[in-house]
RNA sequence: GGUCCGUUCGUCUAGGGGUUAGGACACCAGAUUUUCAUUCUGGUAACAGGGGUUCGAUUCCCCUACGGACUACCA
C-alpha cells in the first residue's frame, strides 16, 4: 500500500465551532509524521453541512494550530495543488462521484421524505427492531430508485423531485478493515445501512466527500480518532466501489481523551467545572459573547501543551517525557500509539508547563512577564523585572501566576497574612524593626549583605534570636509568609522601599 | 438494544509466559532551605473477575463485568 510514493497526511476538520484538544492532538500526531517522512500536511475544511457552520471557527482552527507550532504546506489557507480545501468550493464536483456510483449500481436514489423515514423506523420500533435501518432488507419498501419503477424514477428525477443518494451496502458480506493501531476490524455488512452519500440539498455527506478527496488529494494515511472507526467499513466499500481499493490509505484510528475525572469523553465542562482552560487559545462564541479561557491566554507554554498532548495515547517506549517539536518528529510512531482512551490530566500539563517555565532565561522570563506587569499598571525597568523573575521563576508554574506571586515587589502589601501576623508579630518585633529603619535610613546604599547585617545587628540589640524575627520581617516587607531569598528580595525593593514598609508595617499592625 | 473498540498504581504509561511488575504526575514522610517554593532521599499504590492452554500466566485463548465509540440527509 503506497510504498515508494511521498506520504500525504491531512488534518480535516469541520467548522463547526471551537477546536477540541482531541482534535489538536489528532492535528498533531497527523503532523509528526508527515515531518518525520517528509511528506507533506494538509488541512482540508470539511464544511459539507451548512447548517453547522460557525464564524470564524475555522480560522480558530488555523490558530490554534498555529500556536502550538502545527504547520501545513497546502491547505485552505495557503493554496497548493490539489485545491480548493473547502468541500463547501468541491461542491460542484462530487456529485458526479455519486453518480458514478448509481451508474455502477453501487448506489441508488431515493426519495423518501424524512416523515416517510420516520415512520418507518417508529414502525420497526413497534415490531421490536432495536435499531431500525435503511438497509438491503428495508429499503424494498422505501421510495427509490431499487423499489420503484424506472419510469417514475424518471419521472421524478426530471420533475425535480427532490432526492438523496445512498450507497448500496451489500446484504451479507464480512468487511476487513486494516488498522494501524487496531489491527484487523473484521465487520458484517449486515450490521451496516445504506448511507446516505449525497444529500439533497446538493452537499456530499462526509463519507463521500471524505473518501473523494482523500483520493483526488493523493492521502496515503488517514489518522483520525476513534469515532470514525465504525464508519471505516463503508468507506472501505466506497473505495471499491470507486475501484479504488488499490490506492487505499493506511488508517489509523486514535483512541478518545476522557474527562479527568468521572466517565466519558473530555469536554468543555471539564474545564469549565474546574475553572482551567480548555482550548488551545480564547474562543468566543459568537452567538452568545461567552468567551472560553485559551491555554496561549492563560500564560501556558505550547511547547508544554504539545508534549503533554503527545504523551496522551503515545509513549517513546523508554522514559523520556520532555520533548520538543523536532524529538518528537524523532520519535513518534503510530506502532507506539496505544488502543485505549486517556484521561487529561490537567495536573500533569501544568507540571509540563513548570518544566517549560524553568527553561528559560530570567530575562526571557521577563519578556514574556512584562505585558501581564504592565496592564496590573506596573512599568518597571528592564533591569528590575528581570531580577524579580530571578527571584521568582522557580516558584512560578504558569506565566499568569506572575503578577499575583509577585505583586509585592511592585506595590506595597495590601494585606498582612493574618496567620503570620497572628504567630509572628510579638512585642519587641516592632520596636526593633523601628531601629532597624533608622539604621537602614543612614545607611548609603543597601545590597542584600548590608540588610542582612544591620537585621541581625539589631536583632541581637534587642535580645531576640534571628529565627523569632525572620518571618515578622518578611510579613512586614511583602505582607506574606512565604517567598524569595528574604534579603535579596529586600535589596531588590530598595532601601528607602524597605525602610517605608518597615515602617508602614508597624503604623498598621500596632507594637504588639 | 445492536455492532465495534478497549481494560497494568488515583492519573499518564513501560513491560510481557518464569520480573522485587519499571518510570512520570499527584499524594505522604525525611533532609536541605532559620520562611514558602525549589532540590534531594525515601514511601504508599496496579496487572477487573472467572475459566482454560501451560511445568508456570499479569502476559496467549474464551466468557463475564465494566468503560467507550458508533448506531442522522452531523461530522
Amino acid at each position: 500500500m503506497n510504498q515508494g510514493t511521498p506520504p500525504r497526511l491531512r488534518f480535516a476538520p469541520s467548522p463547526t465551532g471551537p477546536l477540541h484538544p482531541g482534535g489538536v492532538r489528532t492535528a498533531l500526531f497527523n503532523y509528526l509524521l508527515a515531518r518525520q517522512t517528509g511528506g507533506t500536511f494538509i488541512l482540508r475544511i470539511e464544511d459539507t453541512d451548512q447548517t453547522r457552520f460557525v464564524e470564524g471557527a475555522e480560522q480558530f482552527i488555523i490558530d490554534s494550530l498555529a500556536w502550538c507550532g502545527i504547520t501545513f504546506d497546502e491547505g485552505v489557507h495557503l493554496g497548493g495543488p490539489y485545491g480548493p480545501y473547502r468541500q463547501s468550493e468541491r461542491k460542484l464536483m462530487y456529485r458526479q462521484y455519486a453518480m458514478d456510483l448509481v451508474e455502477k449500481g453501487a448506489a441508488y436514489y431515493a426519495f423518501d421524505t424524512e416523515q416517510e423515514l420516520d415512520e418507518m423506523r417508529d414502525r420497526m420500533k413497534a415490531s421490536g427492531t432495536a435499531s431500525p435501518q435503511y438497509n438491503s432488507i428495508t429499503r424494498v419498501n422505501m421510495k427509490n430508485s431499487l423499489s420503484l419503477p424506472a419510469d417514475e424514477v424518471n419521472r421524478r428525477l426530471e420533475a425535480g423531485d427532490p432526492y438523496v443518494i445512498r450507497f448500496r451496502m451489500p446484504r451479507n458480506e464480512e468487511v476487513r478493515v486494516q488498522d494501524v493501531i487496531r489491527g484487523w476490524v473484521v465487520v458484517n455488512t449486515s450490521q451496516l445501512d445504506d448511507k446516505v452519500l449525497f444529500k439533497s440539498d446538493g452537499m456530499p455527506t462526509y463519507h463521500l466527500a471524505n473518501v473523494v478527496d482523500d483520493r483526488l488529494m493523493h492521502i496515503t494515511h488517514v489518522i483520525r480518532g476513534e469515532e470514525w472507526l465504525p464508519s471505516t467499513p463503508l468507506h472501505v466499500l466506497l473505495y471499491r466501489a470507486f475501484g479504488w481499493e488499490d490506492g487505499m490509505p493506511l488508517f489509523a484510528h486514535l483512541p478518545l481523551l476522557l474527562k479527568p475525572d468521572g466517565d466519558g469523553k473530555l469536554s468543555k465542562r471539564d474545564g469549565d467545572r474546574l475553572g482551567l482552560p480548555f482550548y488551545a487559545i480564547n474562543w468566543t462564541n459568537p452567538d452568545t459573547g461567552e468567551t472560553t479561557a485559551g491555554y496561549r491566554e492563560a500564560g501556558y507554554f505550547p511547547e508544554a501543551y504539545v508534549n503533554f498532548l503527545a504523551l496522551l495515547g503515545w509513549n517513546p517506549g523508554d522514559n523520556r517525557e520532555m520533548f520538543g517539536m523536532d524529538e518528537l518528529v524523532q520519535a513518534f510512531s503510530l506502532e507506539r500509539v496505544n488502543k485505549h482512551g486517556a484521561r487529561y490530566d490537567f495536573q500533569k500539563l501544568a507540571w509540563f508547563n513548570q518544566q517549560y517555565l524553568r527553561k528559560i532565561s530570567a530575562a526571557e522570563l521577563a519578556v514574556l512577564v512584562r505585558p501581564q506587569a504592565e496592564s496590573a499598571g506596573w512599568s518597571p525597568s528592564p533591569g528590575f523585572l528581570e531580577e524579580v523573575c530571578r527571584l521568582m521563576q522557580e516558584r512560578l508554574t504558569l506565566l499568569g501566576d506572575f503578577t499575583q506571586m509577585s505583586a509585592f515587589f511592585f506595590e506595597f502589601p495590601h494585606r498582612y497574612d493574618p496567620e503570620v501576623v497572628e504567630k509572628r508579630w510579638k512585642a519587641p518585633v516592632p520596636a526593633c524593626f523601628l531601629s532597624m529603619a533608622e539604621a537602614l535610613e543612614g545607611a548609603e546604599s543597601m545590597g542584600a549583605k548590608e540588610l542582612e547585617e544591620v537585621f541581625q545587628s539589631k536583632v541581637s540589640e534587642a535580645g531576640l534570636k534571628p529565627g523569632q524575627v525572620m518571618q515578622a520581617f518578611r510579613l512586614a516587607l511583602s505582607g506574606e509568609g512565604g517567598g524569595p531569598a528574604l534579603f535579596e528580595m529586600g535589596a531588590l525593593m530598595g532601601r528607602d522601599s524597605v525602610v517605608a514598609r518597615l515602617r508602614k508595617a508597624v503604623e498598621l499592625l500596632g507594637h504588639g
